[in-house]
DNA sequence: CTAGGGTTAG
């Protein structure tokens, strides 16, 4: 060993630590020298040098910033002659996994001459880490093939990606081995098979687990309520509650969020008001409880009264209000959060709060929140980035949609279906096609979501046989088209005037169709003046619901345009009969840091009058210009400029 | 190299 560190061992390993490739104060030389001196060292205390060799890698790879870095003491190690370490390589593959890079991890581990079990383990570990289950599973199986003996270490992480991959044959292979070889005294080893059979909805198979146990400690008896819970057995769950022999927070708040499942909030309340000790999770349950319930008034008053919140009771509340559709509210609650100082937001945080500005087009915020995430850490967050891409498309701003899009490391799925969608909607529909192109070409799968927004861009093109194609070409990549989709053409037939092929259509689709094709056809019957479909439309739209009153005005709309008086006031007759009023759907603008909402021919705005005879003279000139900016002369140009600006100060928020 | 409880994007 102290052979291979001679001069020309050095050069070589000095050699692979290129300056310009590992620029990192680490590397410089001085700590190659330490390397020198401990050798030295070594020597004289007669300590064997290359044990102190090797610790001196490992320090080295605990301060490694990246996998470049890794790289490169990798070849040194390689230079050394220590890649079948069985010191070394383990940490090698350990810092490999935590870069998220179990490819290099898998190489240094496939160069290894014969790994033992701690080897394999730090490999399984890796692949757990990043999710990669079926390689803990194949990998276990090479394990088996060269015979070497797993330790207890092993078992828990190979069930639980079984448990993940949901291969229970795979697993109760394991579970036999386990037995065979005498591991099941094991408290980790069992807690995983109870997990692993009641996440796969077996928990029988779990009882039985639980019942041959010598040694049950509480972890494992939270672990076989929960499955209980899990499989749907609340009381099967709650009789074993009431037998533990002991009973700290975590079991609580899994029981009490097993009868919150289960709608049973009665219950829940019951037991958290019984608990002998509550820590913020337990609030947090109870208070997401009620959100999911529906309870909103139960969960603000819970907030008031929690003696303790972190980010995840805000959030809470936060998500409350946004499931709700109560965006005002999530808003202000945001802002509390933020003057209150007592947590910081985190990602969660900033993704309803974002979404919340897409939905009310709160622009200003929106942009305000792009730079404060970026500031509190989060640039680079695909959750964050997503619910930026999707707040600039939904405030129009596609611009900034596309920048944060191409701005981001990684692309996944929600990223490209959040632009596609984004640009379809908002009159780019041939970018969002590019966009899809793009998409395959990268190699990304589309799924369900994907063809939504790519059938939204071609009805908003009119490309009736090319949506037609999209729509078919699903197949290809074996995603089964849901109503939505069905609904996509019906639009895309309707939209395009095509109304009886899009009727053909909807007496052909697999499923019922629901209020939402139908009244989508509806309002084409109206543009194309299909008095007839229009007719059937409805008689569906009022069997499907018959309490929703837009039904009735559209086909009141529809005998409007047509000039037959006398059926448009029936049925007004008929619509107050109904006693339902249509709440008008409104829309909102962001003016002053503020948010006004309005609707069509609303007047209750202060100043609507002059909005008004503003708008009224906009539309004056754009007719005069025949719908085309350049054609305009200057004169024109400020005259509508002044108008637009008329609007933007006059549109303040009350 | 070990176990049990949470929120988020289309």
């Amino acid at each position: 060993m102290i052979d291979a560190l001679e001069p020309s061992a050095y050069n070589l390993a000095f050699k692979s630590l290129d300056k310009k490739a590992c620029p990192l104060r680490h590397f410089q030389p001085g700590c190659i020298k330490v390397q020198f001196s401990t050798i030295a060292l070594a020597t004289i205390a007669h300590k064997p040098s290359h044990i102190l060799l090797e610790e001196k890698f490992i320090s080295l790879l605990q301060s490694c910033k990246n996998t470049n870095h890794l790289r490169q003491i990798q070849a040194q190690v390689i230079t050394h002659g220590l890649q079948h370490s069985h010191y070394v390589v383990p940490k090698f593959i350990a810092q490999f996994a935590e870069w998220k890079n179990m490819k290099y991890a898998r190489q240094v581990f496939d160069q290894m001459l014969d790994p033992n079990d701690v080897t394999y383990n730090v490999m399984f570990k890796g692949y757990l880490q990043n999710g990669q289950h079926k390689e803990v599973v194949s990998l276990f199986r090479k394990m088996m093939e060269f015979d070497v003996m797993p330790s207890c270490y092993t078992f828990p992480m190979v069930l639980k990606s079984c448990g993940k991959l949901s291969a229970l044959c795979e697993g109760a292979q394991v579970h036999s081995f386990v037995f065979k070889n005498g591991f099941k005294a094991n408290k980790f080893v069992g807690n995983t098979l109870i997990e692993m059979y009641s996440g796969a909805g077996e928990s029988r198979l779990a009882y039985k687990v639980f019942g041959e146990m010598p040694l049950r400690n509480i972890v494992a008896w939270t672990s076989m309520i929960n499955g209980f819970i899990s499989c749907g057995y609340m009381e099967a769950a709650r009789n074993l509650f009431d037998l533990a022999p002991e009973r700290d927070v975590v079991l609580w708040n899994t029981v009490v969020s097993g009868y919150i499942e289960i709608g049973d909030m009665e219950t829940a309340r019951k037991l958290f008001d019984e608990m002998p000790l509550k820590d913020v999770m337990s609030w947090n349950t109870m208070l997401s409880g009620y959100a999911s319930n529906g309870d909103l008034e139960a969960c603000e008053k819970l907030f008031k009264e929690m003696p303790r919140r972190n980010v995840f009771s805000w959030n809470g509340l936060i998500g409350a209000y946004a499931g709700h559709a109560l965006f005002f509210e999530v808003l202000t609650t945001f802002k509390q959060m933020l003057s209150d100082f007592e947590v910081l937001p985190n990602d969660a945080t900033l993704v309803t709060v974002l979404s919340a500005c897409a939905r009310l087009g709160a622009l200003d915020l929106g942009k305000w929140l792009h730079v404060y995430a970026q500031s509190i850490g989060y640039k680079g967050n695909i959750f964050v980035e997503n619910a930026l891409v999707d707040m600039y498309a939904k405030c129009g701003e596609i611009e900034n949609a596309v920048n944060v899009f191409r701005s981001m490391v990684k692309n996944d799925l929600v990223s490209w279906n959040t632009i596609i969608g984004g640009l379809a909607v908002h009159g780019h529909a041939s970018d969002a096609l590019d966009f899809f192109d793009e998409m395959i070409k990268a190699g990304v799968k589309p799924d369900a979501v994907t063809f939504i927004g790519v059938l939204c861009a071609c009805t908003h093109m009119g490309l009736v046989d090319r949506g037609l194609a999209y729509f078919h070409s699903m197949a290809d990549y074996s995603i089964s088209p849901q109503i939505e989709h069905y609904g996509c053409v019906v639009d895309l037939y309707a939209r395009a005037g095509c109304l009886d092929e899009a009727l053909n259509f909807v007496k052909t689709m697999p499923m019922k169709a629901d209020a939402v094709v139908w009244a989508c056809l509806l309002g084409a019957c109206r543009i194309y003046k299909n008095v007839e479909i229009a007719e059937l439309a409805l008689e569906k739209l009022i069997e499907l619901e018959p309490g929703n009153p837009a039904n009735y005005l559209m086909l009141s709309n529809i005998y409007g345009d047509a000039g037959r008086w006398e059926i448009v006031s029936k049925l007004k007759v008929a619509m107050r009969d109904t006693r339902f009023r249509k709440t008008p759907g409104c829309s909102l603008i962001e003016v002053h840091d503020k948010i006004v909402e309005f609707y069509s021919l609303d007047e209750r705005h202060p100043e609507a009058e002059e909005v008004y005879a503003c708008l009224r003279s906009l539309t004056k000139l754009i007719r005069a210009t025949s719908f085309s900016p350049e054609a305009m002369n200057p004169e024109q140009e400020v005259a509508i400029n002044s108008s637009a600006l008329f609007f933007a100060k006059h549109c303040i928020a009350r």
